[in-house]
DNA sequence: CCATACATACGTACCGGTCAGTAACATTGT
DNA sequence: ACAATGTTACTGACCGGTACGTATGTATGG
């Protein structure tokens, strides 16, 4: 039955789509060097040499290197909520420990020497004007992260549990900056700690 | 013998500006694009379109885009350390009160519509490779901060004033990224709060 | 009193390189 | 055959940066 219709060869939707072997590739390399050095200092040419493609291979399977941007933010996004539910799933029904755990695997991450801060994070300072590409799964991201913090400060029974949660919220952003701004022996590596002060400061007793 | 040729005010020794100075101008515009669209974003030809100089006057002035970077960084830091420094010496001996009246602020300027957060911070994101004039800058501000922070939790009395002191200056950060990614009603309005909620858990008892 | 000379400040026009993106065609594997 | 990829060459815009000529004020010397 020839009745299926043809599949446009986008890499960013639907995750059963099987993506040609060059996309991969290129989209490996950019995933590498957006994150590395920022995506306005990596140029298209850069990537599709160092993924060993060519030009015309990206832009067949990218519309333009803004939607290439994309595709590597939500590629992160999955690895991102990959790692948070670890920490989730370890301790189950406990929330404080939940976070205690995700934040203590962050603050050993920014402690290596090539930190680079949060991906998510980084995208947005690059691209301040709302609607692109980039931005917009920048933004979503950072959105349900604040979501789930804020309902997990209400699990733990916090008095004002929204406070909490951006509190937590804000904890996290400044450890993914101070990070790559201080390096090893930064504030970063205090965050689980301090995290967990601000915790017991706000629950209801 | 008048001179029908118009002379500009040939008295410059005005009180406020001496000159129209070419510099003057060059720095002023940088400053505004760069924080407003990011260092990357902006190319010379923008500035000293918007300045209504040409660019060998730029680089007269500039050594390099970097240094001009830099000099915008420079000026930011001035600015910054102005700011901290009026709610420091708003509440003189107390250093909690200081924080929070300068957190206060912070978390006011966040929930400004064009909020575009620390142009130190978003700086270091831009050029992630140490060395760069513009990064150098951003890393000094920042340590300066740090140990201020530090200085200012020991005065209070914490248990742990390092710990508290990484705690605010993570808030801090925290605040500045977020207010970017979440705009008005962002978690960056409670700052002050969670900071003095923080504060409160490191105290000795 | 005027002319020359110099320093300062600015503009016109241009450089080579890189940017993102594309057209037309050849090659490969199944 | 067909679809994915490679090859080559190109575009127009923009990048940071510069060689070189031009205006103007001032100080000096005749």
């Amino acid at each position: 039955m020839p009745s299926d219709k043809k599949i446009e060869a986008s890499v960013n939707e639907a995750p059963a789509t099987p993506a040609p072997k060059a996309a991969d590739k290129i989209l490996d390399v950019a995933r590498d060097l957006f994150y590395r050095e920022g995506i306005r200092a990596i140029g298209v040419d850069e990537i599709v040499k160092r993924a060993g493609v060519t030009k015309p291979s990206l832009y067949r399977s990218f519309p333009s290197k803004d939607e290439l941007a994309a595709s590597y933010l939500r590629k992160y996004d999955l690895e991102f909520w990959e790692r948070f539910d670890e920490a989730v799933d370890a301790h189950p029904g406990n929330p404080r420990a939940q976070i205690v755990a995700f934040l203590t695997r962050v603050g050993k991450r920014t402690q290596k020497p090539d930190y680079r801060g949060c991906g998510m994070t980084n995208a947005a300072v690059e691209y301040p004007k709302h609607g692109h590409p980039a931005r917009i799964v920048s933004e979503n991201n950072k959105q349900e992260l604040r979501r789930r913090l804020r309902a997990m400060a209400g699990a733990m029974g916090a008095t004002d549990s929204d406070t909490l949660g951006d509190g937590l919220l804000l904890l996290i952003e400044g450890a993914y900056i101070s990070g790559q701004l201080f390096g090893r022996g930064g504030p970063a590596a205090s965050v689980a700690r301090n995290a967990d002060l601000l915790i017991e400061a706000s629950l209801k007793k």
